[in-house]
DNA sequence: TATAGAAGTGATAAATATTATTGAAAAGCT
DNA sequence: AGCTTTTCAATAATATTTATCACTTCTATA
């Protein structure tokens, strides 16, 4: 596993491979997503960059994120509600879905599974696992 | 497998149960749903209503598409883009979702997960598996 | 170091997607 | 029938996302 200061190395050698221009915008974006371990909203990332950039634009936000997908380091996760949310972390792993509040945890399976890599004609390359049910908190609200 | 007709009673019953109304709209929106196999978007099941209701209104496919989730007959699924997605397969099964287009079909897996009752402080009831890949379609459109 | 050109940014407008509100119609009850 | 409650559809309002554009910054090359 590796760590903030390597993942943002590994992000600026991959933008200059590319020629994609190192902005502080875009570290910024990509700083704030490796540091939050609970998949946020876009305005989230937006509110947090604000902080350290305040003139920072929401379209800044949108457009990076995009791009950060399209180069593979964050993915889009999009579970619960309307609002599309980010996750830094690329790794093979699993989410475990409170039905009642939405929250998202990262799990490591243990179990794998064997996907054909033909699969009804579509050519195969990944999977994930959403385990859903109800999370601590919401466990003992539902018990009132 | 339950039937077309089979699901439709089925739904006349629960509605009856728990006090809702069987007005034609809410007939109209979950055949559609029932008959489609492809998740489709709000907007492709309000298309296909009106072409029965053509006095439907969209914020009624809305209400109702919230409605029968909430007495559990159908499924919002959400995957890519950022339009909600309905699928009235309600029973255990898994989807595979073309990474470029955005299409989605079920499939059955004859692998089964066995995962613990209580995770990271959750407390797990179901889960689903979501296979990312090309579809056909998108596949013949890379080569070129 | 001057400069052309590409890429990136911020502000705002436009486009999409979703939800709330409101008045009318329908259904239930007496 | 009259009254109350629920449901309806359309409109308006809000939320989310994308496109546009003028301006800035970076890079490469002279």
């Amino acid at each position: 596993m590796q760590n903030t200061h390597e993942k943002l190395e590994f992000f600026v050698k991959k933008c200059k491979e590319i020629g994609l221009k190192i902005t502080p915008q875009r570290l910024a974006i990509y700083e704030v997503l490796l540091k939050s371990y609970n998949h946020p909203t876009v305005e989230e990332i937006y509110e947090e960059v604000k902080k350290m950039y305040p003139y920072v634009s929401l379209a800044t936000v949108y457009r990076t994120l995009e791009t950060l997908e399209k180069i593979g380091l964050v993915k889009r996760v999009c579970f619960w509600g309307n609002s599309a949310r980010y996750d830094a972390n690329t790794s093979e792993h699993h989410h475990l879905i409170c039905k009642k509040c939405g929250r998202i945890e990262d799990i490591d399976l243990d179990q794998k599974l064997s996907i054909p890599e033909n699969l009804q004609g579509f050519k195969t390359d990944s999977y994930s696992v959403n385990i859903y049910g109800l999370c601590p908190k919401c466990q003992s609200n539902q018990q009132v």
